[in-house]
DNA sequence: CAATTTTTGCACTAACGTTGCAAATAGTTT
DNA sequence: AAACTATTTGCAACGTTAGTGCAAAAATTG
């Protein structure tokens, strides 16, 4: 387990009771969170835009990353893996349970290279699967 | 082309003027579209509340789907191929464009099968690559 | 073309996200 | 450790986006 002010430190970033917490949330949290998922767990305890503002650094400084949803929601997770010195490989799969709908990072699962057109060049590729996860079974 | 009366008598859908100026805008365009794009393009004929209600439709009769993206808009798109008698195939790639915002749907390329870890069971799976489109080359 | 069903538009409400600015907190210097 | 500087936070206000109930309008059915 990482050491979170380490996190923070080596990211350049001032290390501040609402940082701590909503790292803490995110180190102890198995998939990933959505903003409200972040204000119901800290009971409140920092203002919605400290939560706003703390995500998109967060997002900036690559401790967090953004997964792709299809019904307009923004979710954000932690990679557990291979992603400590600040620089980050999102290149793995998410999942997001039908069942218990929570979105789970599959560290272990890399996106798959596809071949696109001719005169399409990639950039980045994320990969979302929906499904029964291991819980729900 | 398909004929637009027809897809909607299909997905037995009474014929209205927004269904088809809507479904128009669908089968003009390339890539896919935002709700503030098709408020745009009709210039405001509609209430917003109708191309709200509108999409919904769309999206549960098979005929739009939405992709997913990371920046919280929800985009509609239109499958050309393959997607005629009311079942529906979104198992293509999605492309969007990180010089002109573009999204389009890449409907020769398949979400390519990942194996996942044991316990997990998958109903569905999305890709979506982000790069240079083919124009912005 | 009249009766029934569906769809639309309006008004209202709720949720989400952003910005400016003053107060508070963290980091830095001596 | 105190004083200074820089950063971060919270509040208030604002704007945009999305959803609901209900009466009017349009579409379908016979």
């Amino acid at each position: 387990m990482k050491i979170k002010p380490d996190i923070l430190k080596q990211s350049g970033l001032s290390i501040t009771e609402s940082r701590k917490k909503i790292l803490d949330l995110f180190l102890e949290t198995d998939g990933a969170l959505a903003h409200a998922d972040i204000e119901k767990n800290t009971s409140s305890a920092f203002d919605r835009v400290t939560v706003y503002r703390t995500l998109q650094t967060f997002v900036e400084k690559g401790i967090i990353h953004q997964i792709p949803t299809t019904d307009n929601s923004v979710l954000y997770a932690l990679c557990r893996q291979n992603c400590e010195q600040g620089h980050h490989h999102d290149d793995h799969v998410h999942f997001i349970c039908s069942n218990c709908d929570k979105t789970i990072c599959l560290d272990e699962v890399t996106v798959p290279e596809v071949k696109l057109p001719k005169n399409f060049t990639k950039q980045q590729s994320a990969m979302v699967v929906t499904g029964i996860c291991e819980d729900c079974k």
